[in-house]
Order: C-alpha cells, then structure tokens, then sequence
DNA sequence: TCAAAAGTGTTAGATTTACACCCATGA
DNA sequence: TCATGGGTGTAAATCTAACACTTTTGA
C-alpha cells in the first residue's frame, strides 16, 4: 500500500470493435455516444473495468450487455493511452475486437443500444482515438483470418462456397480467384460438404458446409 | 465527472521485455525484485504511469532508465489484466517489448540496476503473469522480425552475414541455410556491403555490411 | 600445412497464379 | 429459352528447399 500510494490511478475502459458480414460487407457496429464528454459523436461501444473483473471479463460483459450473446470470439487490440484521449479525465482503454454472426444478433437489441451497422471502408469520424483502434483491430483480424479459420464466426453455420469466399474477399479487400478459392477449401478436411442445398441465392443452388472444429483441432498447416 | 465516479480507478504499469543478441544468442534482461510484493522473485523491469504521460510515454521513459537509451525500438505487446496478478492491489499492466544493441547498453548501468541477460529458452520462473508477457512478447517480436527488418537493432551498426544470420537463427530457433540466406539478402537493396573487413571471428575475414534506413524507407515487399 | 570460417550456383519440387467453359434451374 | 450463379482442371511461372566444394589466412 505504501509503495503504491506515489503513484496514481487512472480509469481503465474496454472498446469493442464488433465485425459483422452483411449484405457481402465486412461491417462494425457503431452508435451516438449518450453521455459527456463526446455527446452525439460517432463511437465504439465500451464500458469501465470494474474492480471485481479482470480486463477480459470486462470485455466480455461489455459484449454481453451490447449483443446478447457470450463465448464470442474476442482478441484484445491493445492499450491506448494517450493522456487526452478522453476529454474529461484520464481514462486508458484497452480496445478488443469481437467476430459476430449476424443473424444471432437481435435486430431489437441492436436498435435498443442505438447502434449500426456500417461498413468498414465507409466509417466515420469516431469519438477520440476510436478510428486508431478500428484500423489496428482490422488489421489483426485480416492477419488472423489469413492464418486460422476464424471467418466462419462471422458466417451461419451452415453456408455457400460463395459466401465463404465473399467473407474472404471483403476482409481482405481484394478479390479472388473462383477455382483457386475453391481448390484450396477441398484440402481442408475441416470444411465439409454436407447434402443441403441452398437455393435462396441461385436456381440452381449451391451446396451448404459446415466447419468441423474437432478436424479442424489445431490442423497446424492452415493458410488461406 | 458525476459519470466517471461511479467507477473504480487502477494502477496502471508497464513492464519491459528487452531483446538482446548476446554471444549468438536472443536474451532479455531480468533482475530480482527489491520490493514487495515479491521480493527477491525473478521479474521483469517495469514502472508505473505517471498521470502527466501516456502510456507508451511511460514505456520510453521505463526502458531509459533502465537503459540510459532513447529512441529504442519498442512495440506494445498487450494489456495484463487478470484481478490478482498483482498480489497486493489491483495494478494492469501494459507490456512492451524493445530492440538493443547490447554493445550501446553499459554494463556498468546494468549492474546497478541488477539486471541479467537471460536466454530466451532458458527463463526462470517469473513474478506473476511476466513469464505470459515474455512469451507474447517473444511471438510478436519473431513476426515482426519476419516481415520487417527491425534485426538490424538488435546488432552493431557494421555487421557479417554470419552474424546476421546467427541473429535470425536465434529469433526464429530453427538453423537457416546459409547459400539460401545470402540470397535473400543480395536482393535487399538497403543492406549494403562496405569495404570494412571484420577479422575477429575468423582468419579470413568477413565483410561488414549496413542497414541503409533511407533505401529501406518501406519497400514493401520485405520477406526473410 | 591445416583448421576454421567465408563465400558461392544449380536443380528438383512445391506452391501460386492465371485463365474459360459447361451446368442446373426458375422465371 | 435464357439469365443467373454454381461448379470444374490445366499449364506456366514463381518461389522454396536441398545440397558441397573452394578460398583465405593465421597459427
């Protein structure tokens, strides 16, 4: 107590950049700030970090109380701390991304919390630092998606070749080869082809497929 | 200030994990603690943030006390946050890891901060959750090293191919073929040879080479 | 003269990229 | 019947990985 006692405290926060595919977007979810300082302007969702929580369980929660929904995927982003980076007082906040499937987010709680859907190459200006965040958050997450199979996070569980490949294209920004796309996915025994048939976007129809996460269990050669 | 109030404030530190190629091989530096809680346990450097700096300020100014060095190159590597790993108040900690070149760093100034050069795989058990910081630290400092040419920090200005290498060898813990080696780095315009002959390590001698920052300026197809 | 580290090219294999047409179906 | 998205293979080019001997010189 003592030695602590010289130094002093500061407010901790979390932010959460929320990735969502939609309408063949990669999107996140923003809303107008409800309080001082900063009132009205464009926003991240986030809260304080409590003193009976570790930072991750703040992050957690602070995504629970937005979405409803619990064991998403979620990496921390980093700390920012720039002295004047709130207005008010001297609030660090650590930023966290988070990978949602959007059919499982309740339009009504998405609304209730005044937030949108907007996608990542037309954000706006955010409160503060939150456009760093945003950017360093895209970044690790296109990182993470080339290397894991973390995209079916953002997809139902069942879904099209096409879709698969869409996600792909909107988080890496540039478009991909049909046939190459596709050659690779074979070789993964952890993307399985199951009999169904979706017909909403095709005549034809497209087979859907399901990730497997027990083959999947850490396959160490995974590149996309 | 009505808001933030209902809200806990916590002790933020930083703490460093600071790379060093010492004798062929990657070492940090650690040194026992002098304070409680912990005393005597095996830890890494660290300090609180000031109310006057940001955080990453807070890190320089760590890292050139430590160090008697400005200008390090130094990377976040993440918030630590969990309740208890501090066993006597709630303190988060915001880790960092830097380059030295160990021939810049006085060993006078070492000493009197008590500090050892370790080797990356053989680090003692650390104090709280630093052996976790290490081993994040150690993963982004490998990655950035692969796609980037921040080695040249950790070596003296003038430098062999051997060294070199050896360096890469250390940070990635696998042998690297030497012609291949030499390949990659004869298409790397900013690593020039000079007309100095290094003849400490061998009877033949060995040219120096040197990073070129303003040929490096981001090219940006890096790749080793 | 020999030990020790420096220096140097080629080839096979693997990976990546580019590319175009037929299929099934509902409207 | 035709417009729409689904589905398929091959060949060239690039990149990666494996591999062994000669050079220089101080001791």
């Amino acid at each position: 107590m003592t030695y602590y006692n010289e130094h002093s405290k500061v407010w901790l926060s979390v932010d959460c950049i929320i990735f969502g595919f939609d309408e063949g977007k990669l999107k996140i979810l923003i809303g107008k700030r409800k309080m001082d300082p900063g009132r009205g302007e464009w926003s991240l969702y986030g809260g304080f970090v409590g003193s009976e929580e570790s930072v991750d369980e703040a992050a957690s929660r602070t995504l629970f109380e937005l979405t409803g929904l619990r064991n998403l995927f979620m990496r921390q982003v980093g700390a920012f701390g720039k002295v004047d980076r709130d207005p008010g007082e001297r609030v660090v906040s650590i930023a966290y991304y988070a990978l949602i499937n959007v059919n499982e987010y309740d339009e009504a709680l998405r609304q209730a919390h005044g937030q949108i859907w907007v996608d990542v190459n037309e954000i706006p200006q955010l409160y503060s630092d939150h456009n760093e965040m945003v950017k360093k958050a895209r970044k690790m997450m296109q990182q993470k998606l080339a290397h894991e199979p973390v995209g079916f996070r953002l997809l139902p569980s069942l879904f099209t070749l096409t879709q698969l490949q869409k996600l792909y294209e909107a988080v890496k920004g540039e478009l991909i080869d049909k046939r190459n796309f596709r050659k690779r996915i074979k070789e993964m025994d952890f993307i399985e082809k199951t009999e169904l048939i979706d017909k909403t976007s095709s005549k034809r129809g497209a087979s859907l497929y399901r990730f497997n996460k027990r083959m999947y269990n850490e396959d160490p050669n995974f590149k996309l």
